[in-house]
DNA sequence: CTCAAGAGCCTTTTT
DNA sequence: GGCTCTTGAG
């Protein structure tokens, strides 16, 4: 029996595919991963392959981690030589090693989208832009645009002569390009776009790396924008030794999940991909091993109402499972509470586990509410998204500290730490230094360490010093091999002040930083620990800058997790929980007002890929009211409900009000063939009063009805950020109270012991509270203190 | 230079 | 509704 016996016939083929450009369209939970990685065993142990001519390209971290892991268990010997990494992690490595060619230094750093609305900034400044005629988002974004469509700056002015607001765009993505060369660094568009460039002007380059990856493998291919097309078909165009150009390029995606057009992703990329390579051979797996049917034939139908997509639908035979729900209430703040006490008595009452439940929503900002309900009730979750790890104060503050001491050339890294902690050094300083440093052609921090020769300056000098010698203290430090990362990190915190200062403040919110602190302190540790080259201060720091919130879930923690749809992409769930089912949240009224009619088909396929998230069940969900933006908008259920066949959909609506499902042309949905109005019921208000829509009776049975579990009203508004909520983990509970006794609740205070049920491992205990009523939950989780 | 209060803007999605 | 930037008083 060999590991290619478990295949199906499809996967096989594209499995034993070896010479010449493959495409394989892998729609949602067919086993492409699986393919993958089979594929590169089977060239490694039945072709002899050598592993070190293996490349493998991933978006995400995670899906590079479980790619590595899961290679790592079938092929035998020298798995570790097998390139495997996400674009950007790829072309960091490349450039590490070449960018001086590019007149960079070796050690650039990487910047984030808050350093460069920083950078941004700076740069209208110094041209006299006004920043409210030309939005620093617009201008980032038509920047990256640019880059992702490998225009420099220089054609891109070239191509604007005449158009006034496009010559004033050019000069921006000029002087923004100029600054970061000065700075030593790169935005994330650069990384790859300086890596095309690399190979396209020094040869020798490009020839190294075309000859040690002769295969070349591409997950997510749909989501692929130019230039990372021009990337990977440049390194897979290599002359063999016959003169024959090979182009061993296997990818693998599916158009129906392409959602990253507002990222630059051309879908082109996968559609033409045939176009492009004539000799393709193309391989479909149609084949889902997830979900049931009843959630595949939902998520066909939807995806059917797209016109510009290949022809293919997914089938199963996993069985047909329980029917969709899709329920209407009539607030936010009722769903949320209604899909959490739902959630909860499945895990308290028929065992489930917290990691086989997600919630997904449109926005991140739908995650708020939910985490309130979850507080209350006790269940651990974790929030991808939103505002990642790195992106906290504190973090940046610190790791500004790092940069500033790794590259003294980043500006705005020393800019943002030069006062923090408080030193004194305000605007005016920082103003007239920088002036000087324009002026002198040196960097900013070099202008720093002439203080004394900047005029005007006047009492800031003597600000300036303490802060240039804590700098350099700290560079000679470092320069030592036996000083490590984290003496480095701990010496920033002490002698800047900044630790004591936050332990001064004695508030939640200090405390919550201090604990982010001290996460990013076990970073550098394990960074220290585990990475396969020499640990070195710029290595963290790249490592650090690529990081996606999502790469940090990990599947063992037992958690329940929200996150957004984008988010979602790749994962799988049991139980899927798909909120905000409504018009002008999903599909958002940005889509729904736009231009450009294929933008709903991306948010059509958006809702694809939610659907198809679902293993067992899928709950959909949407509200009649909901707050956005602190204006109460009144919205239909989104078109997309509409768009699931009746029979496949069981449906409610949480108050006495129901309205019938119709067809596909139903009114009650959004979307018909004309242009909607921007809501979908075509009202917002801001107070004053509001009829209810019509609605007629419906059969759909509530799955959410009568629910014992419900507490109205909410309150535990917490500041815990996801980062301190999520290291929450089971552990066996010391349960040393019984039925009578008195317990404290660390949120509902006092109670009294009504009943405890053994539930595997652990205990569903029930307590009397006085004012709050009976509440169950599980021993384990809810630390209860016996009085 | 720092802090506090108010104005205004925003949000769709992220490596 | 909440975050960030601006404004004005110490």
């Amino acid at each position: 029996m060999s590991i290619y016996d478990t295949l199906n016939p499809q996967q096989l083929e594209a499995v034993k595919h070896n010479k010449g450009p493959l495409l394989i369209l892998a729609g949602a939970g067919s086993g492409k991963t699986r393919v993958l990685t089979h594929r590169i065993a089977y060239l490694i142990d039945e072709l002899d392959v050598n592993p070190w001519n293996i490349l493998a390209i991933t978006f995400t971290n995670k899906a590079a981690k479980e790619m590595r892991e899961r290679v790592d268990n079938i092929v035998g010997y020298g798995s570790e030589n097998i390139w495997v990494s996400t674009f950007h992690s790829t072309c960091v490595r490349i450039l590490r090693r070449y960018i001086d060619c590019l007149g960079y230094d070796k050690n650039f750093t990487i910047y984030d989208t808050d350093d460069q609305k920083t950078l941004i900034r700076d740069v209208c400044k110094y041209l006299n832009i006004d920043t409210k005629t030309y939005k620093e988002r617009s201008l980032l974004s038509a920047i990256s645009a640019a880059k992702n469509e490998l225009i420099t700056p220089e054609r891109y002015e070239r191509e604007s002569q005449g158009d006034l607001t496009k010559s004033k765009y050019a000069s921006v993505y000029k002087e923004y390009q100029k600054r970061l060369k000065q700075n030593n660094a790169l935005d994330f568009d650069d990384l790859i776009f300086k890596t095309v460039e690399l190979f396209e002007n020094h040869t020798d380059a490009l020839e190294y790396y075309q000859k040690r990856f002769k295969y070349i493998m591409v997950d997510e291919y749909q989501d692929t924008n130019t230039v990372q097309f021009k990337l990977i078909s440049t390194l897979a165009s290599r002359r063999n030794e016959d003169g024959i150009i090979e182009n061993n390029l296997c990818v693998v995606g599916d158009d129906d999940q392409s959602i990253y057009k507002f990222r630059g992703a051309n879908i082109y990329n996968i559609l033409n991909f045939e176009k492009q390579f004539p000799s393709t051979k193309v391989i479909k797996l149609e084949q889902n091993y997830r979900s049931t049917s009843t959630i595949l034939d939902a998520a066909n139908e939807v995806i059917h109402n797209n016109l510009g997509r290949k022809d293919k639908r997914l089938w199963t035979d996993n069985g047909e499972g329980e029917p969709l729900s899709f329920t209407q209430f009539d607030t936010e703040y009722e769903e949320a509470n209604e899909i959490v006490s739902d959630m909860y008595n499945l895990i308290l009452n028929d065992g489930h586990d917290y990691n086989e439940f997600a919630i997904l929503y449109r926005t991140n900002a739908q995650s708020r509410i939910f985490e309130e309900k979850l507080i209350l009730r006790n269940i651990p979750y974790k929030i991808v998204g939103g505002t990642n790890f790195y992106q906290r104060k504190e973090i940046k503050d610190i790791l500004a500290y790092l940069k500033t001491i790794d590259n003294g050339l980043d500006d705005i890294a020393v800019k943002r730490i030069i006062n923090i902690p408080r030193r004194g050094i305000g605007l005016t300083t920082i103003d007239r230094v920088t002036d000087y440093a324009i002026w002198n052609g040196m960097s900013f921090y070099e202008a720093l360490k002439h203080a004394e020769s900047i005029p005007g300056l006047g009492r800031g000098t003597s600000k300036i010093s303490p802060f240039v010698s804590l700098i350099e203290v700290l560079k000679s430090k470092m320069a030592n091999p036996a000083y490590s990362l984290e003496d480095l990190i701990n010496e920033v915190l002490e002698a800047t002040g900044y630790l004591s200062e936050l332990e001064a403040e004695d508030t939640e919110e200090a405390q919550g930083r201090i604990e982010n602190i001290n996460e990013l302190i076990n970073k550098v540790v394990s960074y220290e620990k585990t990475t396969e080259e020499e640990p070195s201060l710029s290595g963290f720091l790249e490592e650090v800058a690529l990081v996606a919130d999502i790469d940090n879930l990990e599947d063992s923690n037992n958690v329940v997790v929200l996150m957004t749809l984008h988010s979602a992409k790749g994962l799988e769930f049991p139980y899927v929980y798909l909120c905000g089912m409504e018009e002008g949240i999903f599909p958002s009224y940005m889509c729904i007002n736009s231009d450009d009619p294929t933008d709903i088909e991306e948010e059509r396929r958006l809702c694809y890929v939610g659907i198809t998230r679902a293993m067992k069940r899928l709950y959909l969900s949407a509200a009649r009211q909901r707050m956005v933006r602190g204006e109460t908008q009144f919205n239909r259920p989104s078109r997309f409900i509409g768009e699931i066949p009746r029979y496949l959909l069981s449906q409610s609506s949480s108050s006495g009000n129901r309205y019938s499902a119709g067809g596909n042309s139903s009114s009650q949905f959004g979307g018909s063939p004309a242009k909607t109005p921007y809501y979908g019921s075509g009202s917002t208000q801001k107070g004053g009063t509001w009829t209810p829509q019509e609605n007629t009776q419906s059969d759909g049975k509530d799955v959410f009805a009568n629910n014992p579990f419900i507490t109205k009203g909410f309150g535990g508004s917490s500041k815990l950020g996801p980062t301190t909520f999520d290291k929450i983990k089971p552990s066996p509970a010391v349960i040393d109270y019984g039925v009578g006794d008195t317990v404290k609740h660390i949120k509902f205070g006092v109670g009294i012991v009504s009943e405890m049920v053994k539930q595997g491992d652990d205990y569903v205990v029930s307590v009397d509270f006085d004012t709050l009523g009976t509440k169950k939950m599980k021993a384990s989780f809810a630390k209860l203190q016996k009085l």
